[in-house]
RNA sequence: CGGGGUGUAGCGUAGUCCGGUUAUCGCGCCAGUUUUGGGAACUGGAGGUCGCAGGUUCGAUUCCUGCCACCCCGACCA
């Protein structure tokens, strides 16, 4: 067990915070609710920004780059926008310091007042919009297919790393469409190149849904997103895809003409996974060892560790170690040799597993001069020694049944917490257990607004896979012919 | 913004009630030596405006007043 960390069953959330710092991934800033992505926790940032932008281009998306100010005007074009954003903008009002009086330091200069104020983007689709007005005249222009990659910043009360900062980092997609059906079509197809990528990538099964109208983006029509399920019960959002009709192309006047010589607006549609993925990532496969990484965002795949005594076998250790290492990195897996002499074997044994690297390869003189190597996985904890021989194609086929298994582990942690409830006593009693309840709900904002009031759960989504049946809503009674997902989330 | 709590070295802490020489200990850090199969040992060393500002006092980390910051519980969180 790793030195002085708190267990999940201890204390999750003090579990997570610690796992966070402990692993070098992040800490806390010295300004509120911000933190530094520190370099290892940057580089799984990186990998999914890698994976998801690959992604984006094959299904033909381009990236550009949007202003990180927008004028306060711009937000009070959208009602429902401004509803959602206003209580947590941060806003620029000066653009020049001056000396205090006193001497004392600086105070925002009365003379650089700036005449509209600047809100620092929550999210960028009024100031997208409004570029968006020049760039289409004409139904030859669309569709548009834009993503950036960009920080945003929501003022929030209370912060958690990665989960919840004041500032983070995001990826925004922003189309423009010709008609509502490709634009329906577009939200959909980006909510399964989320639902991709959670799976595929971060080993992390996810439900794929819509939200209902309480849960819904401010200013969409419809919002599509990935649910997942954390190791305490509780939900998280991974991933939405929102179908924006023409609310923002009204609100900034944005209209082609058709093939039929008609003015008509445009259809939009906006898509975001976060630095909250981070969060989902730990929260869904670490263990009271540290974090648990799956090989396909693991920085380090393979780490080698050197043990030997004298100069001898040292440089025989250090030998077979390059020979691996190039090896492996033949087969495109990424592999840190550690031969830091100022940490003992088991030092590092104990530093690796606490930052979730998939595979360990103990390199020891005496097992190498029988042509062995030890094996360590760290999803599950298991050591085999093993012949030196042939050991890269194992170690191949190794990461892949990690990367496999992570995923199953996690699928069936999550099966195993969904459930089906059919009356409000027992909602009661299993919503305390944590996990998905899938329950009838009879479609209205208000059932849905008195079921969070007394239980604070919520409507996680209504599964896009979700089967006609009819049943009566676990709160009123009254018919429903779905189910839909309730659960408490971050 | 309401309720509760905490500020002493990079981190974790003792001391403060009842003011008094050089502010305690552990981890970590630096140097050297010996070590290396699951968080090495020894020796030596560096590191402190005791959250900030006033006040009381011969003397304040300790007492008083004000302020600030952070944490927890609520409120808030497409």
């Amino acid at each position: 067990m790793a030195k002085d960390f708190v267990t999940r069953a201890e204390n999750y959330s003090e579990w997570y915070n610690e796992l966070v710092v402990r692993a070098d991934l992040a800490e806390n800033s010295a300004v509120r609710g911000c933190m530094v992505i520190k370099p290892y926790g940057y580089a799984i940032w990186e990998k999914m920004q890698k994976a998801l932008d690959d992604m984006f281009k094959e299904t033909g998306h381009q990236n550009a780059y949007f202003p990180l100010f927008i004028p306060k005007s711009y937000f009070e074009k959208e009602a429902e926008h401004v509803e959602g954003f206003a209580k947590e903008c941060a806003v620029v009002t000066h653009h020049r310091l001056r000396a205090k009086a006193d001497g004392t330091g600086l105070e925002p200069d009365p003379g650089a007042k700036l005449e509209e104020e600047l809100i620092v983007r929550p999210t960028s689709e009024t100031i997208i919009w409004d570029t968006y007005r020049g760039w289409i005249k004409s139904y030859r222009d669309l569709p548009i297919l834009c993503n950036q990659w960009a920080n945003v910043v929501r003022w929030e009360m209370r912060t958690r790393m990665f989960l919840r900062t004041a500032e983070f980092l995001w990826q925004e997609g922003h189309t423009a469409h010709e008609t509502l059906d490709e634009a329906v079509e577009e939200t959909k197809k980006m909510l399964e190149v989320y639902a991709y990528f959670a799976e595929k990538f971060m080993a992390m099964p996810v439900l794929k849904g819509y939200k209902s109208p309480n849960e819904r983006f401010a200013g969409a029509l419809d919002t599509y997103c990935i649910e997942a399920l954390m190791q305490d019960g509780k939900a998280l959002q991974a991933g939405t895809s929102h179908f924006l009709g023409q609310n923002f192309a009204k609100a900034f006047d944005v209209k082609f003409l058709s093939k039929e010589n008609k003015l008509e607006y445009v259809w939009a549609t906006s898509w975001g996974v976060s630095t909250r993925l981070m969060g989902a990532l730990i929260m869904t496969h670490s263990d009271d060892e540290g974090l648990v990484l799956p090989p396909n965002l693991a920085p380090i795949q393979v780490v080698i560790i050197p043990i030997s005594k004298g100069e001898e076998q040292k440089a025989m250790v250090d030998k077979e170690a390059e020979r691996l290492c190039a090896e492996l990195k033949a087969k495109g897996i990424s592999v840190k040799y550690d031969n830091r002499d100022s940490y003992k074997p088991g030092w590092k044994f104990n530093e690796y597993e606490f930052k979730g690297v998939p595979v360990r390869i103990t390199l020891g003189a005496r097992d190498l001069e029988q042509g062995l190597v030890e094996i360590a996985r760290r999803d599950n904890l298991t050591k085999e020694t093993l012949p030196v021989e042939g050991l890269t194609d194992k170690i191949e086929k190794l990461l892949e049944d990690i990367q496999a298994n992570l995923y199953n582990k996690a699928l069936a942690f999550r099966e195993n917490s969904t459930r089906e409830v059919d009356s409000w006593e027992e909602f009661l009693v299993e919503i305390e257990k944590g996990g998905f309840l899938s329950c009838h709900w009879d479609g209205t904002p208000e059932t849905e607004e008195k079921i969070k009031e007394i239980t604070k759960a919520t409507i996680r989504c209504v599964p896009l896979d979700a089967k006609e049946e009819e049943g009566k809503c676990i709160f009123s009674g009254k018919p429903s012919n779905k189910r839909v997902v309730f659960a408490r989330a971050y």
